[in-house]
DNA sequence: TTAATAGTGTCTTTAAGACATTATTAA
DNA sequence: TTAATAATGTCTTAAAGACACTATTAA
């Protein structure tokens, strides 16, 4: 029993536990460059978006020139789990990323524990666990990342969905790509179980909302969730007259007004306006697979 | 980073990692005793299902006599975290309790990982964390610790949802009441995050079926959904109905025959006899906020 | 006009929920 | 008959989904 074990100091006081993130972020890239002479309907069409996770190339062994999570330690006497992954992600990131909390770490990112990895053959050195956390970050807190390769190596990896096996490949250049054997650890792992559990958020929670701007159109949204979850293919206009008219879904979103009282629109995708919505933080979305509840 | 810190073996090598377990069960008691000399209609009246979790007594400091969850350490070089839980789990229930799998420790028992806690306070001797599990466990496994305290002082409590600050409460002779200050470390913490935890599972996948014998009546499994989550509260007989017609849920349950191909019933909570059901372990639940998947 | 997205209207089917009614069995 | 649960039937409303159609803007 554990207060036996603890009790007779079996268990060494420890420096500080690993901790591992998954950083995921939407990248939008708009399908024709602004700089070409082109028409400018064509221009505002749907952007593609994919789902690309941050990931470093190790400069030793083990696993040297294999990709891991961006991780590290729990190495202050009074910081938690969460403190320093906060911290991590603001080494990889955007320096002012905000303060901590609870999953709320920022308007702009989030945050929460995924599990801790533990089996015996995962680190070649020994048994060493590993914390892993999960983190939304807006595309705007990567763009120095984007800017180009620093020296650690950090780079963005689109995720490709379609195939299970084969996951991912490079984003900016489309040279590396890379599959489960190029993963350091058992990182090829963690990542197939983050995947599975942002989607699943996406589905259940309204996480979208760290993907976006704090006002966006309902098309912004629809974009959002299927380039996380490919299976999500709803027609765009039930879907737009669903979301804002369904009784169950009441107080998730709110149109937006301008000073004047007038409805606040966006012109960015399209030649028409479309009305511009904001989450409400008080909805609490309920979940399902029996009726009623 | 992790791999410079690593590296550089600032990490100690663990002899373990210490895991603590919420073991629920669901206890149901016949509103009459068999012996008493009643009508046998009244007899057969819906029991009292009551979700209760199994904690021990400290037997020292720190937190002496406060009750915490069971644990243990990963002792063994070999051993993963699922297995280290799961050899607490037959120590503390039943010897035979079956093989190791994900979340799939056998058909009568769920057990799956909650979280990691770490903060520093958690624990007066210094900063040592504990990697929380839930398990569900089929009543029956429980029966040889119910008979009586047993030198561990092992007991089992009801948990009592409709207060959210006082929370749990002795079942058998209903003495021993406590609340969150009775609790030892962080556990009066883990265990909320836990019940919210196994609320969540039981509303959104089939986990129901641990707490279930294997051929049950559909006014069964509404017990146990209720008695779990208790804002559950469908009319029985549009959920009998919903449950087996919604097409959404087409393959979740299936009917039992019996060897002569009629169709199998229960008297054990009703004169009429009620239909058989079984789960079908090939529908995957699915569940969104959002129209479509 | 056209390209592209925004948004509405209509119709069908499915699901949820209220509620009444009938069925089954043993005492 | 009665107590208790099982099960069916009917009606209403809410959602989901298919699909046609109109609206808006800039080139």
């Amino acid at each position: 029993m554990m207060s036996e074990s603890i009790d007779n100091q079996k268990f060494p006081k420890l420096d500080g536990l690993p901790v591992d993130i998954c950083i995921f972020t939407l990248a939008t890239e708009r399908r024709i460059e602004l700089n070409e002479n082109v028409d400018k309907r064509t221009l505002k069409s749907y952007p593609k978006r994919s789902l690309e996770l941050l990931l470093v190339q190790r400069l030793h062994e083990p696993f040297q020139d294999k990709w891991a999570l961006p991780g590290g330690f729990t190495d202050i006497e009074t910081e938690t789990l969460e403190q320093a992954a906060i911290r991590e992600l603001k080494e990889e990131t955007y320096p002012d990323a905000g303060s901590i909390g609870d999953g709320q770490v920022s308007n702009k990112i989030y945050l929460e524990q995924l599990s801790t990895y533990y089996r015996p053959d995962r680190d070649p050195r020994g048994k060493i666990p590993s914390v892993a956390f999960i983190a939304l970050v807006n595309e705007e807190l990567l763009s120095g990342l984007r800017a180009g390769g620093d020296a650690k190596q950090a780079r963005l990896f689109q995720v490709n969905m379609e195939v299970q096996d084969k996951m991912l490949y490079k984003s900016e250049d489309g040279n590396t790509k890379i599959d489960e054997a190029d993963f350091a650890f058992d990182h090829g792992k963690i990542i197939r179980d983050a995947i599975q559990f942002v989607q699943n958020k996406m589905l259940t929670t309204t996480i979208a909302v760290k993907l976006l701007p704090r006002e966006f159109t309902i098309s912004e949204l629809h974009q959002v969730i299927s380039a996380v979850v490919p299976t999500f293919t709803p027609s765009t206009s039930n879907f737009a007259r669903d979301l804002v008219k369904t009784k169950s879904r009441d107080g998730m979103l709110e149109e937006v007004w301008d000073e004047q009282g007038n409805p606040k629109k966006s012109t960015i995708y399209s030649a028409r306006p479309a009305q511009l919505y904001r989450f409400r933080n008080e909805f609490e979305p309920q979940v399902s697979i029996y009726p009623r509840v």
